[in-house]
DNA sequence: TCTTCCATGTCAGGATTTTGACATAGGGGA
DNA sequence: TCCCCTATGTCAAAATCCTGACATGGAAGA
């Protein structure tokens, strides 16, 4: 169709608020921003939620595969379980007959307190997706992917 | 209480993958990481990057203001700026005749270094754009402005 | 004028996250 | 078997960022 590009139109703006990285990042602190605020109340941090929410759907994870699946560093992620630990939110054995990799597991506490935040979070998540057609919602997953996976996330 | 959501089909997924917010931190994560990585080379890190891009179009920005355009808070935007001052890539006054804002300006060393890590960091732009169809574009910049928006971000 | 309110710059403290490093466990070849 | 390579968990130190707080400058209104 129109592939008349004559020059480059991606980002020649001459105004960084106009270039992918910085909507991208507005958007991804505003998000931030809205989640920290409403997990406060339920006495969770952004991490601490992420990590709750991925076990919930995959018991078992590792410390490692924990902190892939929230884009963290092993390090910050292993503070973050020795938190939700201490709080008696999730389980973790102390040893493992086979490897290293420790499986971690929601107690029943864990649980109740991601189902209590959950609610919040989905409303957030609601305000994002009401905001836009909701035609576009597929392309803009799909976009956001293969930006990432572009570069290499 | 509430009653219960007749059908929840914005994102009923159950799995957390496939919801916005975590599209979105992804993204987000693989353009941090990329950028800090190109960077690196330059000396810089992202917020001092965004901070001088922000001066190098709007100059005499001052704190506060340059924390606002770059997400972070004023305390973060003011050590920023002492490193900044310290590497001799940025000026600023230490009074002003009128008001309290201190008006910071690009020196000839904070040029050159901008203009530098640029090109790197255009290139990880260019990636991400090129990622996906072109005639998305727009569609996404102002779809992702929307959430920011309606976020209060 | 004076008083209230908001924005700004800054300090102090703590929380979070990262970088760097090390030891260990397991798999795959030579 | 032995060696190499990768992955994992963990420690230590530093960097980064935020929350809370305070004092100042200016504007708006009584």
């Amino acid at each position: 169709m129109e592939d008349r590009t004559p020059v480059p139109p991606p980002h020649p703006a001459d105004d960084v608020t106009e270039h992918v990285g910085y909507r991208l990042k507005r958007a991804a602190a505003a998000l931030r921003g809205a989640m920290d605020k409403a997990l406060r109340e339920h006495g969770l941090t952004v991490p601490q939620y992420a990590c709750l929410e991925l076990l919930d759907q995959r018991p078992g994870l590792s410390n490692a595969e924990l902190a892939r699946g929230t884009f963290v560093t092993r390090q910050s992620m292993n503070v973050v379980l020795r938190g939700l630990q201490d709080a008696g939110l999730i389980s973790r054995p102390a040893t493992t007959d086979h490897g290293r990799a420790l499986p971690a597991h929601l107690t029943e506490r864990g649980r109740e307190r991601l189902h209590a935040a959950r609610s919040a979070v989905y409303a957030i998540e609601r305000t994002m997706v009401d905001a836009f057609p909701q035609r576009r919602l597929a392309a803009l997953l799909t976009d956001l992917d293969r930006m990432a996976d572009a570069l290499g996330g």
